[in-house]
DNA sequence: TATGAATGAGAGTTCATTCAT
DNA sequence: CATGAATGAACTCTCATTCAT
């Protein structure tokens, strides 16, 4: 009744779903062919299909799994900082993201940067997931303004640049590179918070 | 200056490349077909190689155009703040920096974005030219810590984070949208200057 | 005669030939696809490989099972008129083969539509039938031109045309359509006994 | 200016419409494979689609085109005897069917027995004009009835017994046979006559 | 008896590209 | 400069069938 340890359970599966996200990362969605991925996972291209549903779909399943799991894992990390002050809430945010994002490169580049290769429906779902990720940012960013803590003209763009900047991380970042992870968040750490600050001198730019 | 009316030459190869970028925009390269373009611009597809060399080259010929004169008219507005201060120098990259972007987002997007499609050689071109671009601002960026103004760990890693907060800028920016030019301007020239100012009380994150 | 309740043994078999017959009526043999046959079943496709023993096999069963009934019941109703004239004995036939293929439309459907689909093999056996079958037919015109009451100028082209005739019936007939078989009987009875009767008045067509 | 005789102008469409037909024939629509169809032209399976749009296109041209060539040329023979008795119209009728049928015995087997591989769409287009030829006989056998001298209970049931009737004789007729046409045309005339005449004796089956 | 997983073959279709006209 | 036709490679996906469990 033991279930050989290796053989087909889950592994597969697994297995499929590792080397898809590598290979859309290295060649983008449509570039990569089911052929291709068979081949990495050692399975004949039909073979496949006992896994997946289609093509359309597991891209699906890997952004749907990410965004879940990205989004779960965040508000756990919101929650060990309730009722604290915003800075200190955005610092523990902005911590979470990259170290978060630092970790999974290959599920965070895919998630970005391959939403054009969703299908219209599918496309609404993660939108609407990611939609829910940025509030969080944003319901930050806004009682900090409201706090009189944050000097922002508008939270919600102020919340995509500062995720433009925070995800561009993961783009760049190479774990065997210059910097380590702790490096990379106290940078932009200190860089965020103190561009979200309202300051006394009001240094506004010229 | 004069051009014989109805001599349609350069103007076809005009539009195939402006739909191009559209096409590219849209759906990406590898996902783009050359009868679509072909279509799109009311040709055969064998007609296009009157005018492209191959879709491989007029992915090249596109980023390449871009990145030219992006760089040209950077340099060109920061000659005009050259000698001042790293803030204002800075202030000037930023503003150029978004004006630009703003007004040619697909050619930013698919700069950005495609690089991917790109064959060995051309991407080795393309990253040459991004990199020349990037020295740009690092330059700015170690003028300031130099003088003692900035306050950054690691000037390429701020610059590569301030890129990708102003370059996000493009990708959710809507001509029609809530937003001014000015407003996203002022905004992020806003952030970043705090952020990356030598602050005196010295707010360093806890 | 008794039979344990719930051993579905033989009932999978049937229900497999039942959904078989229909599918392959309404798509045909080459188009059903046995992930269908499964689905209709409820059944996964390697399942049905305990009960046929190819797609191939199965075609051929369900037109053999046919064709050899259809044999056994025409000799049994032709049977009851051993002896009687031509005449009789031609209504007999047409009345038989109208009733029993108005009844089993799927297993006449596909007896006659989906040779095709047999491997030649196979196909030889059912041809052999089909002989037999006409040669019943034929048995009777011969029969009818011998008695010198049948006026046909070739009995095996004629006892095709007739089962040609016939046969079509099954195909636009609907139970609950205008006509009743009765009715449906006694027009076919009519138009082909009349064309094969040696008429007096000798009316040949011009 | 003059073209190569034998080149490619609508010869390889051509082509392929008539190794379709062949093809379709022998195993069928579903079964024919695009591969087989382009070897047996001489081409690449890719070439074909310029001159097809797709492979259910294929099907719905060869049988729409043959439907409409079929009507056309029925009228013109039925204008031949327009005015005449019915029963020369009906003769008139016969004698079309059968040479035209014997003559394109694919393109008929094709609009007959592969209407299943039809898109449902392009199915009633085809349904439609195969109602428009059906009318015709009907309306013969009606005139036949009015002027009663044709002894039959339903109009529409006997022109679908004598369609089927004579379209059955395409299935088995080989031109090297046995039988002249003229034999089966003369043998399917007076059997249909004969079964469509109102009989002065009144033979009603027993 | 039923199943999930694997397979090799092959399906229709699209692709970028070439070339004679 | 534009085109229709051709090409070879590649695509995603489905097929019938097998086999260990």
């Amino acid at each position: 009744m033991t279930r050989t340890v290796g053989s087909h359970g889950p592994t597969t599966s697994l297995a499929i779903r590792k080397a898809g996200l590598r290979l859309i990362t290295e060649h983008g969605f449509e570039a990569m062919s089911l052929r291709q991925l068979a081949a990495e996972v050692g399975l004949q291209t039909a073979s496949l299909y006992n896994h997946i549903k289609t093509k359309q779909h597991l891209l699906f399943e890997l952004i749907h799994e990410h965004l879940t799991a990205l989004l779960e894992q965040t508000d756990a990390a919101l929650a060990q900082v309730a009722g604290e002050s915003p800075t200190r809430r955005l610092e523990r945010f902005v911590l979470h993201h990259l170290t978060y994002h630092m970790e999974k490169k290959r599920e965070v580049f895919v998630a970005n940067f391959e939403l054009r290769g969703l299908s219209p429906e599918n496309y609404k779902v993660i939108v609407a997931l990611r939609r829910r990720y940025e509030a969080r940012l944003i319901a930050i960013l806004d009682e900090g303004v409201a706090a009189g803590m944050f000097d922002l003209l508008d939270t919600q763009v102020a919340a995509y640049a500062i995720l433009a900047m925070l995800t561009g991380a993961c783009t760049w970042y190479r774990p065997d590179g210059r910097l380590s992870t702790d490096d990379v968040v106290m940078l932009h750490t200190k860089m965020l918070l103190n561009g979200c600050l309202h300051l006394a001198g009001g240094n506004t730019p010229s």
